[in-house]
RNA sequence: GGGCUCAUAGCUCAGUUGGCAGAGCGCGUCGCUGAUAACGACGAAGUCCCAGGUUCAAGUCCUGGUGGGCCCA
């Protein structure tokens, strides 16, 4: 079959929905992994992805890498399980349920029912899977989607029990309580991590209370804190030891302060904001003004305070009885000179310091919030208010109590739900941990696996060493049910590790939960037997569990462990894994070697891959809320996923990838373009030669210099392409494939054009035709796995359309091997010298000011080295067609071929020579300057003697010229010099006039819609005798070039196209007649 | 405070084992054209973050510092 018109201007997403259903239409991709399915495994584990909304671009460069590498993977005839992953648990799609729910807190959820809520939590994770699993396709991305692993499955949560009874076996679980970040609204903990990522600049009342000192009278603590509704739970007050304090008396009272903070002006702790917007503060000295005279009248140390005991703030309420008698100033290293007070208010069970602090010293805890936030009932006036809005009542209460020094409105950073923005606050709760004391065992799995980039290791060994025990428990509704059962009556608990475990021991349940995923609320009704105390109706915890437990379990849950342990062992550990790095080391990558390691002892991966994030046009991270987000779908669709792929691929992984129009156009405009027009290019011209890749094929020995070079660099490409994917360094190929597109682009056919165009099949046109086509075969099947949609379009027609036994798809064509015995590196270098040299020249011709349309006699080539030298013998055609010119020689040395002239930069003379200026630009300029040029080439100076005063000339102070003479123009490169004759004959002229009018002629060709092979008559009216000398003169050349039949000097039909075009400076009326 | 990492033209980035600082975009001038959503030439544009050190030779290796990013405390 023939070759098909292709257009040059392609509509990749166009192109791309086509192909996408060829494939479907073709089951190109389940019969790519029937051919590979007896050969050896390759194992590609997935991180799942969250489903819980429609992919963003940021999600695609993750999946380009996995779908490139498990391609390469193919292509050279790997196995693969080709099983992506969905991660379907977790507060993130419970708080995205809620909002369509139109929920605000826990109680919503359990009012509407916790089964009903997680039923709908598992279909929305469902749903956006589906959407995930679409887009997925349109990305190109080729997996086993029927196949995908979800978290939330049975066997993927049981598989999480198994690990954690392993933990469990090995005493590593156990129940803590902590004071810890706490979302109210959420109602639950939140982790250090998720913290980091919530906070905010907010003012809140700030207060300065006094604490009465028991045993003196009249003598008070002054204490400071942000967090008023703390002060309900006051325990101590702590002061440095070695700090200095000042009693200040004012009235009838004395004020204990730190004598620094006393004194100091108080900052705002916001760093990088706008100053104005902050409120000033007042330093606690002009506190003490404002409340009238004071005066300092000690100075003590810290270490004298303590041991003092003092009535607390709110020591009236029932919930505090338990701190009345603990009330006493402790010393504490962390007290600060430059904060608040130097006296610090301690509460226990409110913050993360204080809870430390208060059990190395067995304060006791005070616990004053339920977990949606509100105050319990013991604590009288703040009883059942929510502890955000009790700042002011706390004031006015301290203040009715005379202990209210004063109060401030205070700007400062502080924490914030990273889901749903609420106020943090810390609170006192039981959570489930993992004892991490064996974090040696975890780092040394780590270690065995190769990082890319190499420091990664070291950043994952850095967390695991300073890393806590792992909290896995989460106070909510939809996750993984942690399979820890607790005797209320004697606190003894226990792990189940499976549910054949569970169905054992249940006592009571079992029938309400058999049928139902191991979920809340379903789960929560089996009843074991107590192990210690007998107890018949020991219950599960509550909690669920941390979601990165759900998806780290999977290189076992996936693969088999759990149910045929010898197929697991095939595909164990996964060969590979890519994942965006910011995050991922604490989180999957953590998980994963912790669950691996406690399974099997090892790492579940072999080469871990990391790339950074996606930020848009102009470097900016993507925030839906900054509208700069972009979605997967819109950019598929006016983008192209193919022009996505590359981009993504070509960045280096380790760094940050700015996504947006800029950089999409411009590899389309770099990559994909130049790529189209060559191939289509190459398929224009075959079809109108009726080109037949087996028929015309072409004698090895006939191709060209130009030929073997281009081959040489393809399978040089070729040998790149195997180490660059098979070393997971996609963005090498992509660099290396560019640079050969383009060598390909604008030197091989802009070189080898001609060869195409003449009659018949001579042997240097079966060369040519076969070596680019040889070329486009063979890159196209290098880039498919980038460009999976343009190369499947381009092997469909350049390939499958001429061989009936051509493979179905491009991407079940085996990967090409390098011809090594075809790549000639000499031969590359020669061909880099002669694109240099001609460079050179079209740089003499622009001196020379004569167009290159113009003809001239003869270029002199001086060579800078061999290898110059051996490129001009070697390509001189080159040098001929390319610069027009008739003749090229070679000589040996540039002597006498130019004059060096210098010409005074007076900007810099006249400072240095003063009023020898003028002397001194008439000797630079009229000096024979050969030694001073040759001495700035060096970089050294030069001194001139100017009016019998040595003047030192350097580089800045004059401009070195050469001069060709008036009949030769040039331009050189260090040593290496090109010139070009300007002479002009009558020949040349007529010459250049002619090439003018065929210029105009296919200009006119083209704009009337003609086709490249149409024959046509022409008629030339030129109003200028020389214009129709040069036509007579050049007549054939103008009719070969044309392909005209004919020229007139008359007037033709009506019908014919006409142009009136301007050469050698007058009219030139150009008609034209499709033959 | 600690760990990791980055710093090269106005912008985005290459720069192998140490060997004369590069590309693309943008800008200016000019040219070419049946590859035209192009292409080419020329030009302007650099303290390769700073300071030391190793070396015949440092953007590259070593030490210290500055600034940005990520993480930890």
């Amino acid at each position: 079959m023939a070759f098909e018109k292709v257009d040059p201007k392609v509509d990749f997403p166009a192109q791309e929905r086509d192909t996408l259903a060829f494939w479907e239409c073709s089951k190109a991709f389940e019969k790519l992994r029937t051919m590979n399915a007896d050969k050896p495994r390759w194992s590609f584990l997935d991180g799942p992805i969250t489903a819980n909304n429609p992919m963003g671009v940021h999600h695609a460069w993750g999946r380009t890498y996995k779908d490139v590498y498990q391609r390469y993977q193919a292509s050279i005839g790997r196995h693969l399980r080709y099983q992506n992953g969905f991660d379907c648990q977790g507060l993130w799609v419970e708080v995205e349920v809620e909002k369509e729910l139109g929920f605000t807190c826990k109680k919503d959820i359990e009012a509407f029912g916790i089964g009903k809520f997680v039923e709908a939590c598992k279909a929305r994770a469902g749903k956006f899977a589906a959407i995930q699993s679409e887009q997925s396709k349109r990305l190109g991305y080729w997996m086993d989607w029927d196949d995908s692993y979800f978290t939330m499955s049975d066997e993927n949560n049981y598989g999480i029990w198994g690990f954690l009874k392993k933990c469990f076996e090995k005493g590593l679980i156990y129940k803590g309580n902590d004071v810890m970040p706490w979302c109210a609204r959420c109602g639950t903990g939140l982790s250090q991590m998720e913290m980091n990522e919530g906070y905010r600049e907010v003012t809140h009342t700030s207060v300065f209370v006094a604490f009465p000192i028991r045993e003196r009278p009249g003598e008070r603590l002054l204490v400071w804190t942000t967090t008023p509704w703390t002060l309900s739970s006051n325990v101590a007050a702590a002061v440095k030891k070695d700090m200095t304090y000042v009693k200040v008396r004012q009235g009838e009272v004395c004020y204990y302060v730190g004598k620094e903070n006393f004194e100091n002006a108080r900052t705002q702790p916001v760093q990088g904001l706008d100053k104005t917007k902050i409120p000033g503060l007042m330093s606690i000295k002009a506190m003490f003004k404002n409340n009238g005279p004071f005066e300092v009248v000690e100075e003590v140390t810290g270490e004298s305070l303590v041991g003092l005991t003092y009535d607390g703030p709110f020591d009236m309420l029932d919930g505090a009885v338990e701190a009345v008698q603990a009330h006493r100033v402790i010393a504490w290293g962390e007290v600060t000179a430059s904060e608040g007070t130097g006296i610090v208010h301690i509460a226990p069970g409110c913050g993360s310091e204080d809870y430390h602090l208060g059990k190395e010293l067995g304060l006791p805890q005070i616990a004053p919030l339920y977990e949606d936030g509100r105050f319990r009932p013991e604590f009288g006036l703040l009883a059942g208010k929510r502890f955000s809005e009790v700042a002011d009542l706390v004031v006015k209460d301290l203040k009715s109590r005379g202990v209210l020094f004063s109060k401030e409105n205070y700007y400062h950073r502080y924490p914030h739900c990273w889901r749903c923005k609420d106020e943090l606050v810390y609170r006192l709760v039981d959570e489930w941990f993992i004892n991490m004391n064996w974090r040696e065992e975890i780092m040394a799995s780590a270690r065995t696996a190769r990082w890319i980039p190499e420091w990664g290791v070291e950043r994952e060994i850095d967390w695991l060493r300073n890393m806590g025990d792992w909290m896995i428990s989460k106070k909510r509704y939809w996750g993984l049910a942690l399979p820890i059962w607790e005797c209320h009556e004697c606190g003894h608990f226990e792990v189940i590790g499976a549910r054949d475990e569970l169905k054992a021991r249940a006592v009571a349940g079992w029938d309400e939960f058999e049928g139902h995923s191991p979920h809340r609320p379903w789960i929560d009704a089996v009843k074991i037997r107590c192990a210690q105390c007998g107890d018949e109706n020991v219950s599960r915890i509550k909690d669920v569990g941390n979601p990165w437990l759900d998806a780290s379990i999977v290189p076992f849950s996936t693969m088999g462990y759990f149910s045929d342990r010898e197929q697991w062992k095939k595909w164990f550990p996964a060969d590979f894994i890519v994942e965006a790095l910011p995050g991922q080391f604490r989180n999957w990558f953590y998980a994963l070697l912790t669950v691996s390691t406690m399974m099997e002892g090892c790492a579940p991966f072999k080469v871990l891959k990391g790339h950074g994030l996606v930020m848009d046009d102009v470097g900016k991270p993507m925030h839906k809320s900054d509208g700069n987000a972009i979605w997967f779908d819109d950019a598929a669709e006016e983008i192209g996923v193919d022009v996505m792929r590359w981009l993504y691929a070509s960045t280096s992984p380790e760094r940050n990838v700015m996504f947006g129009p800029t950089h999409c156009d411009e590899v389309r405009r770099a990559v994909l373009i130049p790529y189209w027009n060559v191939y289509s290019f190459f398929c224009n011209l075959a079809r109108v030669d009726s080109y037949k890749p087996q028929e015309h094929a072409c004698e090895p020995s006939d191709r060209t210099l130009l030929d073997r070079w281009i081959l040489s660099d393809l399978n040089a490409l070729v040998r790149v392409a195997h180490e660059s994917y098979g070393g997971f360094d996609v963005a090498r190929l992509c660099h290396e494939a560019h640079r050969f597109i383009e060598n390909l682009s604008t030197w091989y056919v802009r070189r080898s054009r001609r060869r195409f165009y003449g009659e018949g099949w001579p042997a240097d046109k079966r060369a040519a035709y076969g070596t680019l086509y040889e070329v486009l075969t063979t890159f196209n099947r290098v880039v498919a796995p980038v460009v999976p949609f343009l190369s499947e379009a381009i092997y469909q027609h350049l390939v499958v359309q001429q061989c009936e036994s051509a493979a179905e798809s491009v991407h079940h064509v085996p990967f090409p091997t390098a011809d090594e015995s075809l790549i000639d590196e000499s031969l590359s270098q020669h061909v880099a010298a002669s694109i240099r040299l001609v460079s050179l020249g079209r740089s003499a011709r622009k001196n020379s000011g004569l167009k290159v349309r113009q003809p001239l006699a003869e270029l002199i080539i001086v060579p800078g080295n061999d290898t110059e030298r051996k490129a001009v013998e070697m390509f001189e055609d080159h040098f001929l067609e390319e610069l027009n010119v008739k003749k090229v020689s070679v000589q040996d040395s540039a002597e006498g071929l130019f004059t060096i002239r210098a010409k005074a930069n007076m900007r810099a003379i006249g400072p240095k020579s003063g009023k020898n200026a003028n002397a001194a630009r008439e000797v630079i300029e009229s000096m024979d300057c050969a030694d001073l040029s040759a001495a700035l080439a060096r970089g050294d100076s030069h001194t001139v003697e100017v009016c019998g005063v040595p003047l030192l000339l350097e580089k800045d102070d004059v401009t070195i010229t050469k001069s060709y003479g008036d009949e030769w123009a040039g331009a050189d490169d260090g040593p290496t010099v090109v010139m070009i004759d300007k002479r002009l004959t009558p020949e040349l002229e007529n010459e250049g006039i002619a090439r003018d009018v065929i210029r105009n002629v296919q200009k006119l060709r083209k704009d009337a819609g003609l086709d490249i092979a149409d024959r046509i008559h022409i008629a030339l009216l030129a109003e200028s005798d020389k214009v129709r000398e040069a036509i007579a003169a050049c007549a054939e050349m103008i009719k070969t070039e044309t392909l005209a039949l004919s020229i007139a000097c008359d007037h033709m039909g009506d019908s014919a196209a006409t142009v009136e075009a301007k050469v050698a400076g007058a009219k030139l009326m150009i008609e034209l007649e499709k033959s």
